[in-house]
DNA sequence: GGGGGTTGTGAACCCCCTGTTACCGAGGCA
DNA sequence: TGCCTCGGTAACAGGGGGTTCACAACCCCC
């Protein structure tokens, strides 16, 4: 652990929470738990009222299922570019075991269910070996082999690529996730990290009036100290930064007593040294400015 | 983005292969795709027979088995490099759901079974969705245990198939999967299997910072534990035989506070040790340097 | 217009983050 | 068994950045 750092260490340091980025600006994975992306999926039954019911949690979910009443041949498989497969066993016959095979073989990547009836320890070992992700015994409530799907979906994305986060754009001002970095055309602001997890929380609320509780709370990952003021020292810094490299823009805001606003405003050449706090309805609902 | 992600290496299996092939650049050592690799097994279960008989399977597997009577707290989990967690859900009480939430939140990658007792459809769900990979019911046979286990790994395994990777070019860099191993010309730069994993993982999202915990958790295979400075340790290996194959160049760029970038710039002869945090959007989107 | 609370600004302090080196244990190999 | 490589940990030095403080400037309200 530390390594010359004096024994007295706060649990909830700083850096853990900055570390476990306290402010995702959303749309992310993390949203799993309730919804996941839609899914097309293949079922191999003869079962009509297991189909029905599924078919009904599928589609709520935002899902697509394609029936099929038998093997279908891996090449269609692969065509129908599927999220997943349910597969009855049993309706294949004795063919069930080789085409489980085949399907594994040829499709690894393609997340197998077998949900099937009464079966012993011995298929249900030897169907998992050949390339089955689970099997679940019928009778089975739908929302668990959902469940179950996802759960397998989600073992497979964990391995995969972390999604794309697309860049914040806002009068000269372009914020990169990716790179936790600011720029005006490729000249980078050199913000640190805080910095760049403030604009990123402003910028992306922008036309929202935050308080300064609500943007320590989500910059900082913990509860602001009474008569802190680390939030208006961050938003000078900021101001400093963005004046040098945009000095023909504002971007953020104070409002005396609550808090400060994003929201990018070409400086009038003549302007006068105008009161931040004065606002048009126009500013206020900014929305031209961004997205 | 980048299509070719290294795949993460669950963490029994990395130790294996990390062990088999020290230096060895390679040949294909992948094998390891059918017989599965010795795994570090976690269970935390009080029931003495079924412990019993699963020790003995485990075993005869080759993997290793940990017994825990109760939770154990996530950090310790991190330090035993699992490479699977068998939980009965009920021997921790109500605190079982929170357990396998912060199980789940913390270490995605670990793959984790609930094996428990009866059950209801909605507390499997429900165990499901926070993350667990699969429910088994107890009582059940040790095998199908294991073969389950062992699906779910392989799932892990598979979305990163270790198909045909093109080499990464950037600078005088080649990165070549199909050889785990670097080359300036023909000249290699004699990484070790950890150095070589870390610049396809770098190289592999170049322009792209990485925050230290994403490396780890992608090269190592598990959370990163709070102080650990492998990648730092392991990115100076490698910018120190950068620098010695390919002096002219600059690749992996340090980013305060947050991670790593890899980023080839050849060097002015007169440069001064310039910012790391200075970036140029030729830098930043540097397709240029890689396909 | 004046007073009290609020915000801007600059600088000092010091913690912690990173680079770097050394050391140790594990495992392969002879 | 002994040597070697490799991975991981500990320790230290140096510097960047976050926090805090003091004071000035400002806003709002009476």
């Amino acid at each position: 652990m530390a390594a010359s750092q004096p024994p007295v260490r706060l649990p909830a340091t700083m850096h853990s929470i900055a570390a476990v980025t306290p402010d995702r600006p959303l749309g992310d994975s993390n949203s799993q738990g309730a919804r996941s992306a839609p899914l097309r999926l293949a079922v191999i039954d003869g079962d009509s009222g297991f189909l029905h019911v599924l078919d009904k949690r599928v589609c709520a979910r935002g899902w697509q299922q394609r029936v099929f009443p038998g093997a279908v041949p891996v090449e269609e498989l692969v065509a129908l570019r599927l999220g997943a497969l349910v597969i009855d066993l049993f309706v294949l016959g004795a063919s069930g075991w080789a085409y489980l095979e085949q399907v594994g073989t040829a499709l690894p990547a393609l997340p197998t269910i077998v949900c099937s009836g009464p079966s012993t320890v011995a298929q249900r070992v030897r169907a998992l070996r050949l390339g089955a992700d689970d099997w679940l015994a019928k009778p089975c409530h739908p929302e668990e082999l959902i469940a179950r799907i996802e759960a397998i979906v989600r073992r497979g994305r964990v391995a995969a690529p972390p999604a794309e986060r697309p860049a914040l754009e806002a009068g000269e001002l372009s914020i990169r996730s990716d790179q936790f970095q600011a720029f005006v055309g490729t000249r980078s602001l050199d913000l640190t990290r805080r910095e760049f997890e403030l604009i990123r929380l402003l910028a992306g609320n922008a036309g929202h009036v935050l308080e300064r509780e609500t943007i320590y709370q989500r910059v900082w990952g913990y509860a602001m100290a009474h008569g802190d003021r680390s939030v208006d020292v961050f938003v000078r810094k900021l101001r400093q930064k963005l004046e040098r490299a945009s000095p023909q823009w504002r971007y953020i805001h104070t409002h005396f007593g609550v808090g400060y606003r994003f929201a990018p405003e070409r400086v009038d050449a003549g302007e006068a040294p105008s009161m931040a706090g004065e606002l048009t309805a126009g500013e206020l609902t900014a929305e031209h400015l961004l997205q």
